[in-house]
DNA sequence: TGTACATCAGTGAACGCGCGTTCACTGATGTAC
DNA sequence: TGTACATCAGTGAACGCGCGTTCACTGATGTAC
């Protein structure tokens, strides 16, 4: 059927090297486990957010390193991002933990937003709608990656999808270091 | 299984109020089902950006719209856009018309990025990482988007996805209209 | 107008497959006495 | 140290299900004469 990309439980307990039946002593049912892999996922993409955040002289330079961050991410822990970008396969709805660990990344995100406004260098008013451009770019950008996408223009323009969110990010770090209109 | 979620081509079928075998007298296999709706749908995506062009003032306005008309596609059209977010079922590698119907939209938005140069809201150089960015930017919200979070976070928000869209289109205008440094 | 035939989009039953899940079991590990 | 027992993570066979795909068929439509 799908085959080689189908994320199902019974994959990933032959991929572990385990028998279909193993993964019920740890877990209820499949969505549980995939959810499971969804908190794991969004931990670690924090602890990857927030050392780009320590490492970063001011907030415009942050909010550049953690849009390549989350690309670094995506690129280290693909599976692990394939299932964070296919939340049928977790059942949110049935599994509220997956909801609440997707929410610190995105007040990690939220917070640099706000210190490069105290800056000048987002616009002043309601912070959200740069925010949402932010997680939009970076959930877009590894989707593309993912897919395939990016990957096959960026093998065209004779470059890697590793070169090009830097340039990405970039490209947004010079337009907020614009002097405010 | 994945069961209401899941896109198959029985499911479609049975949406359509077909027996499962109808399809065959139509397209060889399930792969060629989607690519079809695949190309099928970014004709209309194609269609849809280009009168968003046609309507705007300026090469700045344009990029705003091209990204509001992006996500607009996908509320009108979410079941085409969540088919052409899963490239795994048209199997693009063998159904090369996928990848040139995807092209066109591509090149589009590219135009539109090439236009704001010549205005010197982008910056000089190479397009490219701009055209990721806004590429990026309009998957990554449309993908948040037809899978709950952008919705969720709007109704905390007080607010809708598609008034959201045009917030985060008007936040990068702003930033395009800043006086280049 | 009437008859014979080709075309074509549908049906519905059947197939083999991978899936999620269950269950009786096995063997290794740790603890009580 | 040795024996008895609980715990626990695994196995592998089995189940029912929805899937993609095939196939013989049916009925409607259009065309030739």
């Amino acid at each position: 059927m799908e085959g080689v990309g189908a994320l199902s439980l019974r994959r990933l307990a032959r991929e572990v090297g385990v028998s279909s039946g193993a993964p019920y002593h740890h877990f209820p049912d499949r969505a549980a486990l995939f959810a499971a892999i969804v908190v794991d996922g969004h931990d670690l993409l924090f602890t990857r957010l927030d050392a780009a955040r320590a490492g970063s002289s001011d907030a415009v330079a942050t909010l550049r390193e953690l849009l390549v961050a989350y690309a670094g991410f995506a690129a280290d822990h693909p599976a692990h991002m394939r299932v964070m970008l296919r939340p049928e396969l977790a059942e949110p709805a049935a599994h509220p933990e997956v909801t609440a660990a997707g929410v610190r990344p995105i007040e990690l995100l939220r917070s640099a937003v706000l210190a490069a406004q105290d800056e000048g260098a987002v616009p002043p008013g309601d912070p959200e709608p740069v925010l949402h451009m932010f997680w939009s770019l970076a959930v877009g950008y590894v989707t593309l990656w993912l897919d395939g996408p990016v990957e096959a223009r960026c093998a065209v323009l004779g470059t890697t999808p590793d070169a090009m969110i830097r340039r990405v990010a970039s490209a947004v770090e010079e337009l907020l270091r614009r002097p405010p209109a």
